[in-house]
DNA sequence: CCGTCTAGTTGAACACGTTCAGATAGAACG
DNA sequence: CGTTCTATCTGAACGTGTTCAACTAGACGG
């Protein structure tokens, strides 16, 4: 079936192929943007035929979605780095979500077009579906290097959830980014600078008397509806 | 300027084209969905040309939000009058919920497609477009009808936004609902049914002294960044 | 060496949303 | 009546993502 190259299992006359139009695809997403990369342009650019793009990739999104992949790497890499030493839980999220902020501005104007498909139920480019789930592991794990390395005292029943919960709140604030028209998306850098401490009040106060049973029902009613 | 017939102001020829048009593509969106409705369909059934449909209609999409707000009012009227008698505030508010979704339930497919014009940032299709107002501000009324004919206590500050933070969730429910797969979109429901007491909770609580200021400090960070 | 098979490759063709240079028609005016 | 003006209307043409019947080339078996 496969031909025998033990070291570098996939490099196959067509693996080169398709690696040359992903490469080429994410070039000019990242140069020209989602609406002036066609996929005539793309195959043009990379040498090949309109049809050949396609039996590599189903749609033009799927290449749309291994742009993405290498952006959310790339988030993920410089964030984990700078959360290698345990600290308080605020300053650790302000970290994470800065970080990811960082490094997506310079694709601010292509989140717009990405995010039309990736909103689409049933769609490869969803945070939800199946084929994000590797980015979307990824992501969530540095929210659990946020949780894990935290100082601060966690509410034992809230800790193993709350890497998903932060998950979640980031994809809120990642669809206001989205559409944060203010210059250089100075909104969503304030909004992240005002969540953080009140959702380290929040995350603090769980664990209180008072609030400890609406903390329970919201996770109860969480776990059964993800 | 104008021909001279007040009492139906907008009767031109013109207008009356408008309207079949408008007429005939709610009802194709209705029949076949988003995909199978095209712009060629739409005219033939009109009996106007291409090019006609343009004259008065920017893009599909802008077909699109004649066809939203139909449903959209539709919902909005229905629960109205639903919510005449003051009463509890849970019980308002999960009577407008079940209500909205009951509306859309049928339009659940055409949906999916929807959303994924309406969330593109600058789409008059976004709920928070300047061309969706009429209908955002129709849904919101709903909820701050909700709001003053509670017979609940509702902290004053935080009183006059519920309305708007409400129908935010609302949004946020929809959003969920889109991309729920279960039979008859149980889950949505079962949501609502659990989000509604929480909430309602939350709300009483948000007047106690301890989350007196959180409350405070969340509703600041709301007003500015909206 | 020949025949067969198949992964890989091609580009014309399709249907779509959208645009635009021009046609039409009814009113307003002299 | 003829002229002009403008709102309305037309459909061919454009560029797009996507499909598909046909072609190529290299491997494999006899």
């Amino acid at each position: 079936m496969k031909p025998a190259t033990p070291d570098t299992p996939e490099t196959g006359r067509g693996e080169q192929t398709k690696r040359l139009i992903v490469d080429t695809a994410v070039r000019l997403f990242r140069d020209q943007g989602y609406d002036k990369t066609t996929m005539r342009g793309i195959a043009q650019a990379a040498g090949v035929s309109v049809g050949n793009a396609y039996y590599y990739f189903p749609s033009k999104d799927h290449l749309v979605q291994q742009f993405y992949a290498t952006v959310q790497e790339d988030a993920a890499a410089a964030v984990a780095e700078a959360l290698a030493e345990p600290g308080p839980f605020d300053e650790r999220l302000r970290v994470a979500l800065t970080g990811m902020l960082e490094t997506m501005t310079p694709y601010h104007a292509f989140a717009g077009k990405f995010i039309k498909t990736a909103v689409e139920p049933g769609s490869p480019l969803s945070p939800f579906s199946a084929e994000s789930e590797p980015a979307r592991e990824r992501s969530i794990a540095v929210l659990r290097q946020v949780v894990e390395g935290a100082t601060t005292k966690i509410d034992a029943e809230l800790k193993p959830d709350l890497p998903e919960l932060l998950w979640l709140g980031q994809m809120g604030i990642t669809l206001y980014w989205v559409h944060d028209t203010s210059p250089d998306q100075a909104k969503t850098r304030l909004l992240i600078e005002r969540a953080v401490p009140l959702i380290d009040r929040l995350v603090t106060l769980a664990r209180m008397p008072g609030l400890k049973s609406v903390t329970r029902e919201a996770l109860k009613m969480y776990r059964l509806l993800k």
